[in-house]
DNA sequence: AACGGAATCAACCGCACGCTT
DNA sequence: GAAGCGTGCGGTTGATTCCGT
């Protein structure tokens, strides 16, 4: 038997909110919340749109203290860290960003972060592979703030993740919090790392390693 | 100015889970 | 324990905007 439709998709209206659907969404949920049920909100609200439809326009758009425009740095490295510890839930992601949402950190993984971290990428490979005679030493990181994060999430939230993960996430979880904190000077960054001019706060390790990471997160990045 | 491809993001879809009966 | 139902979630789609030619 199959399951029985939310409602009659035919029936409701679909796409874009208008100003006044919006308006009598919020001003219903202000006055008496969804009153624990989405489906027949609607119907009260005198909307015709589905009960998920209204659930989600909610959350993710009219709901207060939603944060809309450019991600932060630190944003960047909270999400790239979460994502290498407990992957694409992006709801457990969502919760240590406030102010944004699931579906907001989605899209800006998908669109815009995950290409900043394989350019990235792609400039780290090129550079240590135009330094041949380079011998043992390159990178790494000042502990990045991304880092801190990975440290304090719950241990809930990465165990059910790692249940089903290679045993490498810990490894690469460093590496991709390093990656994701220098695109924005990345010349200068990767010069001074080929050529190990770096202060104390910088782990060296060998630059056959630092190919072997690049790859790895280039693996684990589905690329 | 016109066009086409790429990028963006709001919204939809369908599945899994948990609660209730 | 099974069935029904609502909710939450992640993946995907499609309309719109942006940008280069």
């Amino acid at each position: 038997m199959g399951r029985a439709p939310c409602c009659d998709k035919s029936k409701v209206k679909k796409g874009p909110w208008s100003p006044q659907e919006d308006a009598l969404l919020k001003s219903f949920i202000e006055r008496f919340g969804n009153g624990g049920n989405w489906i027949s909100l609607p119907k009260k609200a005198g909307l015709n749109r589905c009960g998920k439809s209204c659930r989600l326009r909610w959350l993710n758009y009219l709901r207060p203290n939603i944060k809309h425009g450019d991600f932060t740095e630190e944003e960047d490295y909270v999400i790239s860290s979460l994502y290498n510890t407990i992957g694409s839930r992006w709801s457990v992601i969502a919760k240590y960003l406030p102010g944004r949402t699931d579906n907001d950190v989605k899209n800006y993984w998908n669109t815009k972060l995950k290409k900043k971290l394989l350019r990235t990428c792609e400039i780290t490979n090129k550079d240590a592979m135009n330094y041949p005679n380079y011998k043992d030493s390159v990178v790494t990181t000042s502990i990045s703030p991304a880092l801190e994060v990975s440290s304090s999430i719950s241990q809930q939230d990465v165990s059910s993740h790692n249940s089903g993960a290679s045993s490498s996430n810990s490894d690469l979880n460093s590496s991709i919090s390093i990656v994701s904190s220098v695109d924005d000077h990345e010349d200068g960054f990767w010069m001074n790392l080929l050529s190990g001019s770096f202060d104390d706060d910088v782990v060296l390790v060998s630059r056959s390693q630092l190919v072997e990471k690049i790859n790895e997160i280039a693996l684990f990045l589905d690329v």
